[in-house]
DNA sequence: TTTGAAAATGAATATTTATTCACTTATATT
DNA sequence: AATATAAGTGAATAAATATTCATTTTCAAA
């Protein structure tokens, strides 16, 4: 008996990544993919039932691994600033690097292809970030309002820098980098 | 004779934008925007070649109407705190109130649909964005650092403002709304 | 009012794309 | 080594979608 290789999962997955990077989901076919990840399209079919199953998937597994990579490192014992500068380099490396998965995870957000499922799954993997700006309010070094407003600031300054970056609107180094830093530090500060 | 009418590019271009905000652009068929129009699918035919040159025109249109939005009553001779803030909130309140282009252009970014030409063309269109920066700069008012990535925090913070308060993760106020700017011309400032 | 040129229509057609399935191949188990 | 079971294949089929076109309707101009 021959068993299923997740390794064939991977090449699939990261096949519709480079495509949806490339062609954005509207442009992405099962051949395509099939193609790319260099099988049949009917394998692909052995591991999803179709082609929304394999969205879903795609979806659900790059959102877990966003929230994995953010907090790689994170020692709550480390003082805040340290702390949070450590984690918002986490999220920009992780999005300069994961470029694909991040497309990808924000097409989906308007797509017909997501669940309302796989929707609220993907909602509850913010908790830890809630849990990192409240303490950050305790300790009375960042602004007391809203969090969710304050992660919204935040990821939204790391999301475009990443955009512009990869459009060529912006050539980052060492130095882009801590001045984007400050800039939303700056920001956020009590 | 019978002559061209522009009512239905409009009623056109907004079925579209209406079922791309819904469905993404991977969701929309030739058929849903008649449809949704009101109208055949052959008169669509009439007004444009074909589905890619609906959506560049689509495209274009919108870059030009944010654009637009963005400065209306914007008077040089305001100090430029308050211009800033002037045309901050005609930011906002244009993404509220036009989501829907905002997905749309969104979407479109990463889409096989829009050429490199009509790509080119909305970049320029950022020109008078850089001019306001530089001009709070000389008046040594905000930090004094690339200007492309002070606009890329601007828009950051503005984009997924708007995400978020669609999506149901925040209920925006003008309390909320002036916390948000705050966030954003702390950072920015010298 | 008549006319004709162009818009509007939507069923028919062409094209693209998802999915299936009869078959082949690989490999765990005996 | 033989067997069985599931993976892998890709051409064939089904389904979805874009586009065309013969026909009808509209309306500006004569």
């Amino acid at each position: 008996m021959k068993l299923k290789d997740d390794k064939k999962v991977i090449q699939i997955f990261q096949a519709a990544l480079k495509l949806v990077a490339k062609k954005g989901l509207s442009g992405i076919t099962m051949g395509d993919i099939s193609r790319e990840a260099g099988i049949a399209t009917g394998t692909v079919y052995v591991y999803f039932k179709g082609k929304d199953e394999l969205i879903n998937a795609l979806f659900a597994a790059c959102r877990e691994n966003s929230v994995k990579v953010s907090f790689k490192g994170y020692q709550p014992q480390m003082p805040f600033k340290l702390a949070f500068k450590h984690i918002w380099l986490n999220i920009l490396r992780y999005k300069l690097q994961n470029f694909e998965e991040c497309v990808f995870l924000e097409q989906c957000y308007h797509s017909p292809f997501i669940t309302t499922e796989t929707r609220e799954k993907a909602l509850q993997l913010s908790a830890p970030f809630y849990e990192l700006m409240m303490r950050g309010q305790q300790e009375q070094l960042i602004k007391s309002t809203d969090v969710g407003l304050l992660l919204t600031f935040i990821i939204g300054t790391i999301n475009e820098l990443v955009k512009q970056t990869h459009y060529g609107g912006i050539t980052l180094n060492r130095s882009k980098i801590n001045t984007s830093f400050d800039l939303c530090w700056d920001g956020l500060k009590a």
